[in-house]
DNA sequence: GCAATTTGACCTTT
DNA sequence: AAAGGTCAAATTGC
């Protein structure tokens, strides 16, 4: 990855995300909701993390996930044995973050375009809910082995995290129903469809990558979808669009993939294993993962 | 009947 | 020992 020209491109978009939440930031001062106002501080102080971590390369530097012990398993069939050295990778992940905030028109990224399915839930200390497992459908068939975690925020019970781990290297087949269950179980699908509608109007994307220890490379991406009262959302055709699998190409997540892939690539890693496959040719430099403008418009 | 989800047990890490 | 992550049998839904 052309690291320094990247980075400025990143830099830029985000500078230029930061410009426009000041901006709403302003307009909002009188006939803002209190949530409003919230976000748009929520907002600029993430994306002024981000550009801080962005100008130190911080994140750069991120390698990938995965030992080339565990290149070697087959991802059909997981052995427990086997999974140890995965976890002990995952757990040494670190972390950058991207937050989109998502404008009246902006379709959200919230249907990435592949279908999951759980294959566990925890409680977690501390945490009011509990944190949802999932891996692609398509883990058995195809051998993807991308994951995603899901937990419902703390304080605001419209926030879920949502973690992936790993690429997809499956061809994305899922249907917007079978998603949209399968996203955000946790709920009933009768509320799911108030919050993937929520997502239009107010999403918000944290991208993480663990703080990563030299000796053992790792990436994930965390989004936080934030919802907001859902029953203030009124369905709309291009919510459809949303959940296309059609659309799913350029959708926030695989554009992130992409971006994620770039990073690691920089480090040089010989593996080619779960996390990031794609070259780092591929790599969008447009950055329109990240298209905050579409955001505040 | 098949596929997805649930959930308690098990395993690894800290 | 506690906590988080995964497995897999049982259950549920289509």
């Amino acid at each position: 990855m052309k690291m320094d020209a990247d980075m400025s491109v990143l830099v830029n978009e985000l500078g230029h995300g930061h410009e426009l939440a000041t901006k709403l930031d302003a307009h909002l001062s009188s006939a803002s909701t209190d949530l409003c106002k919230s976000l748009v501080h929520d907002i600029l102080a993430c994306l002024e993390k981000t550009m801080s971590m962005a100008r130190t390369s911080a994140f750069i530097d991120s390698p990938q996930s995965f030992t080339s012990e565990d290149s070697k398993q087959l991802p059909f069939k997981v052995q427990r044995k086997e999974t140890s050295k995965k976890r002990k990778t995952q757990s040494k992940w670190t972390t950058s973050q991207v937050k989109l905030g998502s404008g009246p028109e902006a379709e959200g990224p919230l249907e990435d375009g592949y279908s999951w399915r759980k294959y566990g839930q925890k409680e977690i200390l501390g945490a009011k809910h509990p944190r949802g497992y999932y891996r692609c459908t398509h883990r058995n068939t195809q051998g993807c082995l991308a994951m995603k975690q899901v937990q419902r925020s703390e304080d605001n019970p419209s926030i879920f995290n949502v973690t992936y781990r790993g690429t997809h290297t499956c061809s994305r087949k899922s249907s917007p129903s079978t998603v949209a269950t399968s996203s955000f179980p946790l709920l009933n699908q009768h509320d799911d469809r108030h919050l993937l509608l929520s997502f239009q109007t107010n999403l918000k994307v944290k991208t993480e990558i663990l703080d990563s220890k030299v000796q053992e490379p790792a990436c994930s991406s965390s989004f936080t979808f934030h919802g907001s009262k859902p029953e203030s959302h009124v369905i709309s055709p291009s919510s459809t669009a949303f959940f296309s699998p059609t659309t799913s190409e350029s959708n926030y997540f695989s554009d992130f993939n992409e971006i994620a892939s770039a990073e690691t690539s920089a480090t040089d890693s010989p593996l080619l294993d779960m996390d990031f496959l794609l070259p780092s040719s591929e790599m969008n430099t447009d950055f329109d993962l990240f298209d905050i403008s579409s955001f505040f418009s």
